[in-house]
Formats: structure tokens, sequence, C-alpha cells
DNA sequence: ATGATAATAATAATCATTTTCAATTGCAAG
DNA sequence: CTTGCAATTGAAAATGATTATTATTATCAT
């Protein structure tokens, strides 16, 4: 897989800020670009770790940050009291159905929600650029 | 204001639970379903104390667990490290719409957007008690 | 290569949330 | 109305995720 308009992205924000290129950052990047899901930090850091068996779980903490701060990592909060980060998929969006009991999250698709979703925006007068869906409930193990 | 269908709600849910009715439950239930913003754990606390000093942090905690689990409460994270619970309001759920760069939110509903959702969640063996939708972009005066 | 500076790993600290547990309360059967 | 027992409570301790600290190490322009 060839990540270098997002590698591109990144270090054009550290350049910006004056911040350092180094192999940790790389690496932890790296590897969530790889990930499809909403990874959690503590999840990141294992697969980080594979190869990488000495860093740290605040390099992953501020790396993650970084990568939030220029766009390429969305901050989602599912109500289970950790921070996971999504990826921002290649093949279009993906909205969320939780449980309010085990907090398993599975994912969906749509194409009439999102249809509609536009219309709704339109007769506002809103241009929408991005959206958050999130169903709550029961899953069929947890009804 | 009388809040009787959502006490019934409460009751029935933990009639079937086993679990019992409390002076601490009803008082901290009532002072919320009075609130009208995503009201904090904090915040809640203060204001239950002023009638009833001595309730503790574990009880309210216990108790908006509890009205989350029967779809009275909405828990919301801002990001800022502290759960958030939203009173449904009685006229029913409003989606938003959010401009990114003034931050003018418009209300929408849409019945047909609710229905789309109920099916992805029943393709999936869910039961939806709430959901968040929320559309982000520009609004007609910062477009 | 050197030096100034930023980044790192390990650890401790912090802060919201949960758990523990002895004391109290709600509720239903008598 | 009392009694008995399980559920609930408040206070304090524990937990768990995240952040700050600090000595050490790596980066990069010179």
């Amino acid at each position: 897989m060839n990540f270098s308009k997002k590698n591109e992205t990144l270090k054009a924000y550290l350049d910006a800020k004056g911040m350092k290129s180094t192999t940790q950052r790389d690496f932890i990047a790296e590897t969530f670009f790889k990930t499809t899901t909403h990874i959690s930090l503590e999840e990141l850091l294992g697969k980080v770790r594979k190869k990488h068996s000495s860093i740290g779980y605040a390099t992953v903490y501020r790396t993650m940050k970084l990568l939030n701060e220029c766009g390429l990592a969305i901050d989602r909060q599912f109500g289970d009291g950790q921070s996971r980060y999504e990826n921002i998929p290649e093949d279009g969006h993906h909205d969320h159905l939780i449980c309010i009991k085990c907090s398993k999250i599975v994912e969906f698709q749509n194409q009439k929600i999102e249809q509609l979703q536009s219309e709704s925006a339109k007769k506002h007068g809103f241009t929408v650029l991005n959206h958050k869906l999130e169903l709550y409930g029961y899953c069929p193990d947890c009804a």
C-alpha cells in the first residue's frame, strides 16, 4: 500500500509547526493508515509494538493527536470510556450502530440516508462536507 | 411540569430489572428531566445537592446510566474528557446542521431518515433507542 | 561531527468514573 | 403496622484512560 499523499500531508503539517519527522511518528502513522476500523489507542500500541517493541503509550497518544489535528484521523468517542481513531477511508463514509450495554460497534452504510441528508441540508441552504450518524441501542446479544 | 410518561418508562424499566424506586433516583431523574442542555455529571450533582445535599457522586452516575439504558437520556461526549447527558425533548428528536465556520446550529427533522435508520438497524439485529445525526458544513451565510 | 533543540520511554501524576462495603432503605408478606 | 431481606446508598478506595515530568536519546542544520 502507498500512503504518499497522507504522508505528504503529515510532513507538511510537521514542517509548518517546526516539528520533526521521527522513526516512531512515521511508523505509528504508517501502522494507523493500514487500519480500517476505529482503533483504540491500546490496540494501535499493540500493533505498533510488534515491530518496535519499545514505543511508549505517550508517543502513540501524541502522534494520534497530531494526525487528528491535520485531518488524517477522526477522533471518535462511543461512550465506552476509550478514545478511538478512525482512518479516513478511501471508499467513503460509514455510519455506526452502538450497543449501549456491551459497547459493540457495527458499521453500516445506507446510500438513501446520505441522499436524504443532502436534501434536508439543501432545504436549509447548507452545504454539507461531513456528517456523523450514530444509532444507539441493544445489539442482538444484549437485546 | 409533568413528567409522568418518562417516570412511567423509568418505573417500568426498574420493575423489569427487579430494581427499586428510591427517593434519590426519583429526585435525580426529576432534576434531569427539567434540563434543556447537555449537562455534565458534576453540574447535575450540583443541582441535585441544592435540595438533597448528601447525595453522592456514585448515585448520580448510577442513575444517569439507568436513564441512558432505558432511552430517557442521551450520553454525549464532546472530547473534553467529561460525559454529558442530554434530556430527550417531549416533542421528538432533532437532528443538527452545524456550520463549521460560524458555528450556527439548525435543528431539523426528517421522518424518512428515521425510518431508514430503523431498517438499517434491524438488518443488523439492533434495537435502537436513540440516535445522533449531525451534518457539518457551511450555512447559507458562510457558503 | 557538533550543538541546539525536539522527541522519546518510563514513570508518576491526574482526573473522571467504578467498585467496594458497611449501614440504610424500600417493599411485600405476614 | 412490623419484620425480613434484598436492593440501594454514601464514603472512600480502586481503577483505568490520559497527561505531565524528566532524564536520556535522536534529529538536523551548520
